[in-house]
DNA sequence: GCCTATTAGTTGCAATCGTAACTATCGATT
DNA sequence: AATCGATAGTTACGATTGCAACTAATAGGC
């Protein structure tokens, strides 16, 4: 175990979530001041609202890697809103199938307006070829997290 | 504004956020379970572990893109484990340069191996080709971050 | 040399989070 | 069909968080 060669700029975990916690925090500011969104909130009406057909909240939960209780609770605040509506599986009545209410799509789609907006200031920042080789190597991370996501091991 | 053309997949915020999440979580429960250590605690510990020289608490933050309040916290609980150790500037004593203590640095060590075996394993989920490829968008993201940092904006 | 604006860091408090325990349901085994 | 283990989702509660307000100190204008 390489005891002196460890490198922390080469450590993802550290690397990612320096990154990720710089993009996020600057558009949580956005939505959230503009529609009181908390930020599982609009995580979840974005995966909600980028799905062609209903969810339910575990699969919310493994695609925007959120805690289940931050999705039940997120469920909750947006079904509150009128934003989204549940309905009960015929077959296995645990589970229950989410889907946006035509004001929830509506606020989906203004947000996502937000959302293309900042996206085009971050394309500037980082760059073309940057951009690029950070969609490469997503997908790459993506692929595995998938993999990993079909055998056990829970967040 | 596209009203129609956004691509969840493609925003930057959501898959970085998925992707640290998925890697950091795993790490977390590594390293609580050993060293009852926070993740604010041990991202303070490694940004003064890989360091060189002292740095401000402000600094810290920059650095892990971490909230003050949480480096001030984080701070105070390795202080009082006596694994870091304050010192005032003289010229300017507002304020705090933060070092780690040999017991901070030999816990360090001790923790950079947890994450190098980590490392190890996240290399060979996402392979070689997929993790060039996202060193290299990190390091064009993180090059975008420092710029952005120079001007103002605070976390 | 003073006044004002700014910065470093801390802290009270309300809001949010995650753990663990819970309810309800399902599937498999016998 | 009764039992046991697993799964979906919720919730009580203690722990953690972030906002805003604070103290202390500096920097810049005048």
């Amino acid at each position: 175990m390489a005891a002196e060669g460890f490198e922390l700029n080469a450590f993802l975990p550290y690397r990612l979530n320096r990154a990720a916690e710089f993009v996020a925090v600057r558009f949580a500011a956005e939505y959230k001041a503009r529609y009181q969104l908390t930020r599982p909130e609009w995580r979840t009406l974005a995966a909600l609202g980028s799905s062609a057909c209903a969810m339910t909240a575990t699969e919310v939960g493994t695609h925007s890697a959120m805690h289940k209780t931050k999705v039940s609770r997120a469920v909750s605040a947006l079904e509150e809103r009128r934003w989204l509506k549940r309905s009960e599986d015929e077959g296995d009545r645990r589970l229950e199938h989410l889907e946006l209410t035509k004001a929830g799509r509506r606020a989906y789609g203004e947000l996502t307006d937000l959302a293309s907006a900042y996206q085009a200031q971050l394309d500037e920042l980082i760059g073309a070829s940057g951009l690029q080789a950070l969609c490469a190597g997503l997908e790459a991370i993506e692929r595995a997290i998938d993999r990993a996501e079909e055998r056990p091991s829970r967040t």
